[in-house]
DNA sequence: ACGGTTTACTCAAACGTTTGCATAGCCTGA
DNA sequence: TCAGGCTATGCAAACGTTTGAGTAAACCGT
């Protein structure tokens, strides 16, 4: 017999029924001791190995979770995607992945196959480009439970984890303004980013205190191209009121600011002040990181929101019916490299 | 019947057996057209969709991957990641994966998991401390194919896909000389790396064949840690004989290592030239990036190494002896950032 | 009209495990 | 002694799909 060995086999050579080696290889109380240790005997020495996908199958439960992810490899995403595979792994689940490219298409179609994998539950931070969520709401029919992360859609009773950017915001413009900033301006990613709706909203929110309103024209956006952030920074710096603080989207977006603003002789940090989202690796190593960057710890991040989706498919088993959703924001800190 | 439909569904619905109804599904030449119409029309309604699960348990196949590597956020690997998951995913395979941050009873449960999960084949990047490889030859009886990816063990019969990081070291070094340079120190990595011998096989190759012999004490060895980089930098800067050029273990080993250096006063690639492996994005944000870094292309790598899984998966079914094991090397190259 | 092929379908087993229910044997207490 | 209650086990169905083997009916040419 070159098959690996079942519990039939165990069963036959035992001459005992299948269910009571299933039971004895599970420790049922109402197995004898002496069968037990026969069972348990005879399997270590065939070296029986369940075989998973019986299991999975009849037990319509696979202990994987289905992680969609824009990109597989940007810094923040891989930090997630970390912190998830150790959440996951520490509770004995496996991990599916998939990367959408930022492609509605192909997000739905992870989906899909997720779906048809029967993964027991999906984290997922949506596509830049998704503007349908079927494929997510088409999720709850199958019982699939869904945590949004980071990028969360429009809608309403959903999971999810994020990072307060807004706070984050309002926390970075009033240390700025502590610090005596009274003139300070914002490169913004695309509008449309939920994430820069955010960082503008807590930018105004910080502003709108002060005497100095809040005011257009120190509102760059930027595509996140090179060019783009280069030009968003011109267009600061060339604004009538001379900025001496600027909120760059994220540290790739300073860093460019940061190059292009000291080819026009400007002195980092001391005419113009650089702050920034992220706390990349990157900085400590450049001479002239931001100032300030705000760390959204997307490790934690990716733990907290598996614990989450764990959490949701122990209740499932028990209450069908459960209200309460989790909207957990994670709260991000002032670094100063 | 909140229950997904099934094909016995369909089938006591349309007074047809089961097997029939699978026949129509995969469109087998031996139904009849009006049954198929019929079968195809009820699934449609009914938005049948087959449970793989059960697929899966019954075709011994589960088109999964398993992917496991020392971590999820470093750079070269999630690029390779990424590299696997557009692989996998155009050939309708998903991905598991697995981090054992360099952990070798981690690396064990993972691919124990794995096996149960009854992946169809693996790549895995060996942690760094495994010294016993036998969760890797169990697999054979498994007859789970292995591609081993980057970090390779030292065992026979292996397929593998890595850069050859001896060959890119040598055209490094000899464009160093090239250039003038006589007397060239490297910081190499922990000794026992797969990768750190490449490097100093290269070195010795590409100095062996020029005048100024192979030079032990111009090579220092860091733990790769801050202060190891540190500490290794110094060393070769207060050798007796004066380096122009150092070849760093990786970008990070590098940008430390001139981080110390310009502290020490010491003009980069001026006074002395810094050349090291991987082009990390960073190296264009930092001011002094190494003159020269090695791309070894993980993205493509990790791309290559799942092609080869794939075929390896096919030929699997057809000849069960296949005794020729793909060595795939992937030629890195030198950039100038 | 009859042997033989083709067409279109059914049957039943198989994949490996779990689990509700049945039951045989034994013990216990009144 | 017997009802009742354990203890240890077996039976069989179930999960959903695929597939080899079998077969009834229709069709063919002669």
């Amino acid at each position: 017999m070159s098959n690996p060995p079942t519990i039939k086999e165990i069963a036959k050579r035992l001459n005992i029924s299948p269910s009571t080696v299933s039971r004895a290889l599970h420790d049922h109380p109402s197995i004898g001791l002496r069968t037990k240790m026969r069972v348990h005997q005879l399997a270590k020495e065939l070296s029986y190995e369940p075989n998973q996908t019986a299991i999975f199958f009849q037990q319509r439960k696979t202990y994987t979770l289905g992680v969609i992810m824009p990109s597989l490899s940007e810094a923040f995403f891989s930090s997630a995607i970390s912190g998830i595979e150790d959440a996951a792994n520490k509770n004995r689940y496996s991990v599916l992945m998939g990367q959408s490219h930022d492609d509605e298409q192909r997000e739905k179609q992870i989906v899909e196959t997720m779906k048809n994998h029967r993964v027991d539950g999906i984290i997922v931070s949506i596509s830049k480009n998704t503007v349908n969520y079927d494929h997510f709401e088409m999720l709850k029919k199958y019982n699939i439970p869904i945590v949004f992360f980071d990028r969360i859609p429009k809608l309403p009773n959903i999971h999810y984890v994020a990072c307060d950017m807004e706070a984050g915001t309002i926390q970075l413009v009033n240390h700025l303004l502590k610090d005596g900033h009274k003139v300070i301006g914002m490169i913004n990613g695309p509008e449309k980013l939920y994430a820069s709706q955010q960082r503008l909203d807590g930018y105004i929110k910080a502003l709108g205190k002060k005497p100095l309103k809040f005011d257009p024209s120190l509102i760059a956006t930027t595509d996140l191209t090179c060019e783009g952030n280069f030009q968003a920074t011109q267009q600061l710096l060339s604004a009538k009121r001379k900025v001496t603080a600027i909120v760059a989207f994220n540290d790739y977006v300073a860093l460019d600011a940061i190059k292009y603003a000291r080819e026009k002789k400007i002195k980092i940090n001391q005419d113009v002040t650089f702050v920034s989202y992220a706390n990349l690796p990157i900085s400590s190593y450049t001479d002239f990181p931001p100032a300030i960057t705000v760390d959204q710890f997307p490790y934690l991040q990716g733990q907290k929101a598996t614990e989450i989706l764990l959490e949701l498919l122990e209740k499932g088993d028990k209450e069908q019916e459960e209200t309460t959703y989790y909207k957990i924001i994670v709260e991000s800190k002032l670094i100063f490299p």
